[in-house]
DNA sequence: ATTATATCCGAATAATTACTCGGGTTATGA
DNA sequence: TCATAACCCGAGTAATTATTCGGATATAAT
């Protein structure tokens, strides 16, 4: 019926292996980076990026069947750098005492991201099948409930009534602060004390559940 | 440098006045939602929603300059309903004794936004210049100063050592939560408790203030 | 009733974009 | 060094989509 599930061919057609074309791919996919901060998301065409790469049309199509794949696999190389540098993040965060570790953590999360803050900025917003790539929508998910499990052993007497629902909304609310602070800085507002200001919300968010006598 | 900024073009090219020529326009913007939630915002092109219309393609031109404007003028229409009501809501919760003011707001909103759930996901997710709409920029900012300010006045001794950078989050995070709880609605958490429990997070993370001895 | 204005239309054209295919070049390895 | 495989290419074609324009019809105004 309703033939929404447009269903889009992510597929590489072929690996590339010797290094000249390891090396064509991935100036196929630089271009794509810069074209999509440049032009945005809608203007990009197979022609121009080939152009931009300086490499004939004919060779992009030996790699990518479309526009829409070559999009989806720079995003994944690019967030497969930024998930690396959260986890790593969380990891430190982990080893340090419970007070600072999500100031912490929120401060790395923000810095991976605003690396590349043009990017994510259009790829965010503009890139219509970001919900059909698995990666993105279970990263958050996944981070998410091992900082709450962390959070829960650290303060063993703090139960939530309905902790399933607590971690759903948590996990969105803190990715849309954190993509916030990078794609839409305030004026005015120096970056510390936004980090300082979401750490304590989100701690007093949860530490605020009904306490046990421990 | 850049041409990121790539200016669209959403103006109505003509007013209609008569009546034929206003449901003319209405069939158009029925079409283009319907068109939005089958097939998706990419695959929208100003034939098939004149074709969907029933109206030539040469009247649409007469009405709309493209494709942009038709679902800018779409968006403008649905949003305003949306937001009527989440302002009704909002009068309603400040009658409200204090604890119940926000968890009954918070279900307006989702209430509001659920019944276009299918338009408000690809529009979110599938269009590329929300940004550049203006209401949808400022609205939720406008509310969420409305709401902390009640909520100020309602708890006098809460202070917050940056309220702005609060607020700032606060926007984000509730506007997050909301939408996604419409977009992507866990499975087997009742929608009541999904309620309940945001309300307690938001609560809590704005109570938690320093309190001063009043 | 007549003029003026608003509306409607869609075949035809322009413009854009996707994608192929055959042929040439470079690396590999036996 | 020769055969095979991997790679690179872009002119040309197919397919899609945007948009116009002149003429027909309907409503409003006097």
């Amino acid at each position: 019926m309703a033939k929404n599930t447009q269903v889009i061919d992510f597929s590489i057609r072929k690996q590339p292996v010797q290094q000249r074309s390891k090396a064509l791919v991935a100036a196929l996919l630089d271009a794509t980076a810069r074209l999509l901060v440049t032009i945005g998301y809608i203007a990009i065409t197979t022609n121009k990026v080939a152009e931009k790469a300086g490499v004939g049309i004919g060779s992009l199509y030996e790699y990518f069947p479309n526009k829409e794949s070559l999009v989806a696999a720079l995003i994944e190389r690019n967030s497969m750098e930024i998930v690396e540098k959260i986890q790593l993040g969380m990891e430190q965060a982990l080893q340090k005492p419970h007070e600072e570790a999500l100031r912490f953590w929120l401060e790395k999360m923000v810095d991976a991201l605003d690396e590349r803050r043009d990017e994510v900025r259009v790829v965010i917003f503009e890139v219509p099948f970001l919900r059909q790539m698995p990666l993105l929508e279970t990263m958050p998910k996944t981070l998410m409930n091992v900082a709450f499990s962390a959070h829960q052993r650290a303060n063993d007497r703090v139960q939530f009534t309905y902790p399933k629902a607590a971690v759903y909304h948590l996990t969105s609310m803190v990715s849309a602060a954190i993509i916030n602070m990078v794609v839409h800085p305030p004026q005015h507002i120096p970056r510390e004390i936004l980090l300082d200001e979401l750490a304590e919300l989100i701690l007093r968010a949860m530490e605020g559940g009904v306490k046990t006598t421990g």
